[in-house]
DNA sequence: GAGTGGTCTAGACCACGAG
DNA sequence: TCGTGGTCTAGACCACTCA
């Protein structure tokens, strides 16, 4: 059902693709000019660009104002793990800035604080290399939030109170532009976003992490070992 | 930095979104025609069809040949919770079916069993109403299939085996073809997918499940309980 | 300055939905 | 049949990159 005939777009998206994961085209090799993809495919420019924004959304290509189309270079994927820090993978590197706000909004709410209860924010970008692949705000009730070992292993909010439950929302959707300047996608790539809260015990919020990694080279990864109260809650 | 220039499918799609978020333009109001559009603010065709594709992306409008543009129905989100069975909330149905595959691929390699041994493959679909809300490919090897009480509230591979760890993986992705049209959804709105599996306590991979939701309308949410385990292991 | 992609125009024709 | 959105054309001009 729905055997919807090819337009020209869909067939010169598909050529190009073939030609990409068939190695015609290599990893980072420029594509012929729009134009001159034009005259070959005997299609004027704008339709040679709805086919190249199809390999865009693909993660296929990589456009670039002034300098030409790309193929693009494979991100290894990285992996965030349900309740940790932030993404993990190898050669990551983090930068991480600290400053000191007032619980308003979304974040407030999240954390159960009065309003413009002081909280401390930490805002952490994971490179490799020069590329950042994730972004995260991470707020913590200022009373507990470790002071003199921020670069320290161990994470704030960290393993060292007692954590008892860890929530995590994972969901899909367009980048604001702030995240998107941040890690440098177009506007119109989807990034992966995880809101995660920690309690302790007495159900006292610990912290409230909101990270975004683009969606195309990025998995989250969450492993569940049912405690006897899931198995009999139900 | 980069303060862009806004252009003029951005500011006709801002002008059109908060039309639609101060309540202007109602949900299920039918848009102007793009002509009519593109002749208020005075550009041509295309352009207004870029800002109607923004809003199209953002959730916003649905787009329906012959009929009009639409402000979208904002789809109640749906929550699928980790570890359990599908997708979750009031007044969703489930359709099942129920069939008998042999083993190979990528399935093969989550389920760890010799190529072409038997699996029970179960195909559901949520609906909510008319509307298909998630789909999912859940597969068991067929000495682990419940076979008589498919009809009843316990899930294939559930609880009744000793099932110690699920494993879950999410990423989001433009849907497949067959994701596309299963859940009625165009073929450039991203899906949040979801791959799990279970383990018994002796590493047998009891299910592996390929989940998809449209990643505008749903959430996967994780809860996790450290156990002594995850506590030491760092 | 040469070459590239980004934005936009002002049309054309086709395909779909509904009366 | 009519109005709608979908596809496509053949240009124009601007903005960016790099030599």
């Amino acid at each position: 059902m729905t055997p919807t005939v090819p337009t020209l777009r869909d067939t010169i998206a598909e050529d190009l693709r073939t030609q990409i994961t068939t190695g015609h085209l290599k990893s980072g090799d420029r594509l012929p000019s729009e134009p001159k993809l034009a005259t070959h495919y005997k299609v004027s420019t704008p339709t040679v660009r709805q086919a190249l924004a199809l390999l865009q959304a693909e993660g296929l290509i990589e456009k670039t104002h002034g300098k030409g189309n790309f193929v693009r270079t494979p991100l290894r994927r990285i992996t965030y793990t349900g309740g940790t820090g932030i993404p993990f993978a190898p050669d990551l590197q983090t930068t991480i800035r600290t400053t000191t706000v007032r619980a308003r909004g979304h974040i407030r709410t999240l954390l159960k604080v009065p309003s413009n209860s002081p909280l401390t924010e930490f805002q952490c970008t994971t490179y490799e290399g020069e590329t950042p692949r994730s972004v995260a705000r991470i707020y913590i009730p200022r009373d507990l939030a470790p002071t003199a070992r921020l670069a320290s292993s161990s994470w704030p909010g960290g393993r060292d109170v007692d954590r008892t439950e860890t929530q995590e929302t994972v969901t899909a959707r367009l980048p604001t532009p702030e995240e998107a300047s941040a890690l440098r996608i177009s506007p119109t790539r989807t990034v992966l976003t995880i809101t995660r809260i920690a309690l302790n015990s007495t159900g006292r919020v610990l912290e409230a992490a909101l990270l975004a990694l683009p969606s195309d080279a990025a998995d989250a990864v969450f492993t569940t070992h049912p405690t006897l109260k899931e198995e009999t809650d139900r």
